[in-house]
DNA sequence: CATGAATGAGGTTTCATTCAT
DNA sequence: TATGAATGAAACCTCATTCAT
């Protein structure tokens, strides 16, 4: 049965009392509970407030309709990869531009390996039209701050960093979650890492030498 | 209401007569054309048999159930695309790597471009857990056509050529089907195509010389 | 079209609400009323809702099929008869086996006569696989109870009094659900009553006198 | 979903070629197999024509529709037991009255034994309305066989012997079919069959009993 | 006569959402 | 605010039967 899921997907009111976020925590939680266990073809509104531990109406009172609420639960899980890699770059902000690419790329593949279990149970959601705005937003977001970070590099200048940065975005994110949806454990295969991180650093060369070449 | 795709996907029934063939030809092409006129999300049986101007007993007489359908739509599709790559690769077996390489990138890029409108009403349908399956054989398909033939080339001697293969697919399919999704327009500008480009010879360069650097 | 019901027969859903009840026996004073007017064959969970006057969503509340639904009904209509002979039979329990026995009868076939219309139109349900279940529990429960009277009595001492209650209950239902279903007229017919009361009681006279001639 | 068998339940044309019969023959025992093997629930006019090996048109030319082929299907049956019972009736025509009745007795059960597999996949068809004719005629028959058995007895002279035959083939099919349906293995416990002798002997005595008494 | 493709009415069931209590 | 009973549109799928080939 064809899922429709558009609508407003913002939530219904800010939560400002603590009973509040309570409520809606445990909401998000039993949502991801049941899309772990259950399947995303079992995630009903009903079956979420049952293990919430709440009644429907509650559900309702801070979630506009069930879009809304996959559509936070997706945010949330797709912030805390991007922060991952947001703290790994920080980190080496310092680094040569190879160090740096190889500790987003690691971050990056340590954050999506934490999280599998996750990433699986949610991909059908992500299909439900509506919610790809999400999924666009936060990784625009990150390929906005790579971008950034790469148009600071002296290597990289005169280079179209935001392409770049998109690019090495979603070809990263390809191979691991064809991987993460395939067959998990093979996402922490050593050799599929270094891969990644040579598929990272020779695309960076090929533009950087193309630069030079050019110049 | 969550889709819950999970049945037995191969067709009922051979068509042995010629009026069977049409009936089948018929209810496949209104499938793709509720998918792109309606989306994922309107796409019913009961539609579909009406636009195909058939009755939906004839649609069940072909495909166990809805997700049977479905998998065949996106069976057809992704083996058209392999098509098209796997020609390109043909023509240019004799060539130089970079040059064999490129040709595939821009035959699977332009492949795609000629069936962006596909592409996007279609993936909705690929989470629908089920279909993965069909999914992943034609990739998989793909990938070990893609390994074999880099396995003839002596600069990748002693490579795990099935890991870079399944690399290359996915970190090209990566980016393309963001764009494809986000905004097919984006598709067909140069700097993307030659980015990609850019991307697997810069791959293929770097793992080439780390095997050169260790030999 | 073959009918198939099989599947949990248990009620969803304790209906804890007043409102609740009051649609739980709408719903089942609806099924009656199908059955009757309509016939098993055009028993559908829809004509049932819509005679109850409750939505469809109501009925699959509070049962979690049409099965349970039908079940729910044939149970309480054996529970009542089962109870009427079990009146008949308490008011009698000091009586002579004979007047005993007789008084058995006639309740059973008394019972069975204020109820001709419903055993006429659940006939068909009862064989419906699955329903039988429920049958057979409330027939083996009132073969039960009749087999516990039976083992009081000192002229069946050392009798198999369970098999002499489950003969002597499906030997008295042979025949008068054969008239139920043919023709619930004869069914008053006095001399038919008499020869049940003969039946039943020349069975227990033979095994006594077997007995006796044993002893 | 409700069955509901109304129709023409007369074969569609007397099979007089070799090969109609042959034919006629094939879709009855594939409906018996079907009935056995699948149970009545997936008891469908296609699956019968398959296992036959004919088309499904064949059917149709020898039964008006699926009503009249399973009803044919119980006729069969019911015929097979009655003869059985007849062929007993008549071996012992000459006995005693109670001789007589128990070799009737025993032949009934006797059969039923046989045919203890059908007689439980028959069951569900039994209710689906419009084959109770069938049920009906052929128990008629059989009662008015033994009523007119019963009637040339000088013990039971001035007796209603119809209503004996009738109250006693239903009072014995009760329990038969009872534990038929129930546990076809307890069907043959000698005690049952001893019992269902001594509830008919049973009954007759006291009829006859009653008679003398009168007279 | 045989075949089997096509038909389509109609049945069961789910589940997001509302709103009286 | 919280509750949960009620709603009802809408989806999937079956299968007896027909009739052109």
């Amino acid at each position: 049965m064809p899922t429709s899921i558009r609508a407003s997907q913002s939530p219904r009111k800010q939560p400002s009392q603590a009973r509040s976020t309570i409520t809606v925590d445990a909401v998000i939680e039993a949502t991801l509970q049941v899309l772990q266990r259950e399947g995303y073809a079992r995630l009903t509104t009903t079956r979420v407030a049952e293990r919430a531990g709440v009644s429907i109406g509650s559900v309702y009172q801070y979630f506009p309709n069930r879009a809304a609420l996959i559509a936070e639960v997706v945010r949330r899980h797709l912030m805390a990869v991007a922060l991952a890699v947001d703290t790994a770059a920080a980190a080496h902000a310092g680094d040569a531009l190879p160090r740096l690419i190889e500790a987003i790329v690691r971050a990056f593949l340590d954050a999506k390996c934490a999280s599998v279990a996750i990433t699986r149970s949610i991909q059908p959601a992500l299909a439900d039209i509506g919610i790809e705005t999400v999924v666009r937003s936060v990784t625009q977001r990150g390929a906005a701050h790579l971008s950034a970070l790469l148009a600071t590099r002296r290597e990289l200048r005169g280079e179209d960093t935001a392409l770049i940065a998109e690019i090495l975005v979603a070809a990263l994110a390809g191979p691991v979650n064809e991987r993460a949806l395939d067959d998990p454990a093979r996402l922490t295969d050593p050799a599929f890492g270094d891969h990644l991180v040579t598929l990272a650093l020779g695309y960076i060369a090929s533009v950087t030498g193309r630069t030079a070449a050019r110049g």
